[in-house]
Parts: C-alpha cells; structure tokens; sequence
DNA sequence: TTCGATTCGATAGCTACCTAACAAATATTG
DNA sequence: CAATATTTGTTAGGTAGCTATCGAATCGAA
C-alpha cells in the first residue's frame, strides 16, 4: 500500500515538484505564522518596502497571480493596516498600494524566510544538477502553458 | 520590472517548481472541469475504483493529505453520491470508502488528466536529466521536512 | 462625439491545503 | 477495572489559488 500518485504518477518529476512546493510553503508558513501573516503577505509586504508604492496591476503582474487572488490579498493587509489602498489621481481605474508606518515596523522586525528556505533546501547542491533542474522544470512548465492556451484558443 | 521571488527567489528551483506544479494542476483541472471534478477528487476516485473500498485513514497517508482535508473532499463526493461512507464494523472510529454504481459510471467516461500531463510535459525529455531532477527535488523536500519535524520537536 | 471594447478592481463561489479544538471509540496501563 | 492516552473523523476558521461576472473608468474608432 505505497504512495502512489499525486500530482502526476508514482514518484514523477511533477510529484516531487509538487512536494517541494508544499514543504518550502509548510517553511514559510512557519517562519510567518507569529507574525500572523500568510506567504503572499509576505512577497506583497517585501515589493512595497523595497521597491516602494506600487500600482495594484503590476503587482499582480510580478507575483503572477489573478486579480481576482491578489484583490482579495491586499484587503487582508488592509485590514490589518500594514498597507493602504488609494485611487491614482490620473486613472481612477487604478489602485496604489503603499506600506504604512506600522507595515514598515512589522517589517523592520521579520525574518526572510526565502532565504532560510533556500539555505535549507540547496546549500551544498551542485551547481549544475541545480542548473539542470531549473531548465527541466522550466521546459515542462512552458510546454504545459503551451498547450493550455494553444489548446484552448484555436 | 521584471518578476522577482515567488516561493523563493528569482528563477530558482523553489519557484519552478511552484510554476510547474500550478500548471500541471491547471491542466488537471481543465480535463476535469467537465465532468465537475477537482484534481483530488479524481485521485480518490482513481483509488476507489482501482483498489476497490479502502479506509478513509489509509486515503489520508496514500494521498499525503491532512484528515480534515480529505474529510471536506470525501463529503463533496458523497453529497454527489459518487462515494459512500460507512462506518467499520469492527473500529467504529473509521469509515470505509466505497465508490457507487454511479461514481463507477462516472469513471469508466473520464480520461486519465495524470497522463495526459506526463505526455505533454515531459515526453522525449532526457531520462537521465529527468532522475537527475527527481533527486534534486527529493533532496530538496527532504531537507525541508527534516529541518520542519527537527526543529520543531528537538 | 458617442458607442463599443478594454482595463482594473471587487465580489461570489469553488477547490485544496492548513491548524486547532472537539467528540467518540478504542487501546493501554497502573 | 478505571483512568488515561491515542486514533479517527468532523467542524471552524484561515490562506492561497482559480473562474465568472459585474461596474466603473478609460480608450479608440467610426
């Protein structure tokens, strides 16, 4: 009565990508849970203390989620008054997000669990397996998206 | 302005293989949607139909999924009368799974998304780059769990 | 200039994961 | 045997993703 197939069969590439995937997120969610804030929390916190106001659009655009995900996303952290949400004065369509003061404070105090994550996982690792990896997994992902929107559009 | 860290940093493996996990779930899911199924579902259906009524415990290991989890997964499929539970007769905390004559209906239509996605993704790949990848990754997510179960009870 | 298309964000409703807390049943142990 | 511990499943509540749909703003083109 072995494991046999999450996503993908047996003990596939894509069943330990899948894996990886989950154990790097059990880490950060760890690493976030006292500060009570979720992963994507994080890298939308990271992009405003680090690259200052951004446009609600191009976040999505950089962190490769819907709106809809992220709309959802920045009314938590509103909430939570680590970021506010204001009309830009030139395209009312659009959102400006800005960290506030006690955004910063909290991230003034928080640990980078992306490193961690990466110290954990690959410190040690030869540098061309990981090289190969990468272009294996990259491969498989675009041929995959490929198809989705090769196979749904014509 | 380009994308930066998703789980993890830049293009590392962490973030392709979060990429590759997401696509191959979207794909899972555009078979699936058809027929108004979720990728876990169709594992536990393949399960049922394959291996005949196993315990809902057993499910939680083979799938790697939390018993909450899997508890709210079984409910959907029983409430679409795919599956049925029923108690053990000998342990009266466990329930056995069972797939029903409609459920079995249900299954003999669908296709197989797990090859489907195994074709497109990875075929005419090198084997060897592919158990390269597959040892990477499995280093990889051991790692994190061990520093995950040791950390937190050491 | 007006009418239609596009863009942006929000909302509703879904899957799939998680933890924490609980109740019931069974196992263990003093 | 009784008290305690463990196992199993459920429920509640949270995060993170998705699609579909809507309304408002803006852009383009006839």
């Amino acid at each position: 009565m072995e494991d046999k197939r999450e996503i993908m069969k047996h003990d596939s590439v894509g069943a330990w990508a899948k894996r990886l995937y989950f154990a790097a997120r059990a880490m950060m969610d760890s690493v976030l849970r006292p500060y009570d804030l979720g992963s994507t929390q994080w890298y939308v916190l990271y992009q405003l203390a680090n690259e200052g106001p951004t446009m609600q659009r191009d976040v999505v655009r950089m962190l490769r989620i819907e709106r809809a995900t992220l709309s959802g996303i920045v009314s938590t952290l509103v909430r939570k008054g680590l970021v506010d949400q204001t009309l830009d004065s030139v395209d009312q369509r659009q959102r400006m997000l800005r960290i506030t003061r006690s955004g910063r404070k909290l991230w003034k105090e928080l640990p980078d669990p992306t490193a961690l994550i990466l110290a954990i996982a690959f410190d040690g690792a030869d540098p061309i397996e990981l090289a190969i990896t990468r272009r294996v997994l990259q491969t498989a992902t675009q041929r995959l998206n490929e198809h989705i929107s090769g196979g749904n559009q014509a």
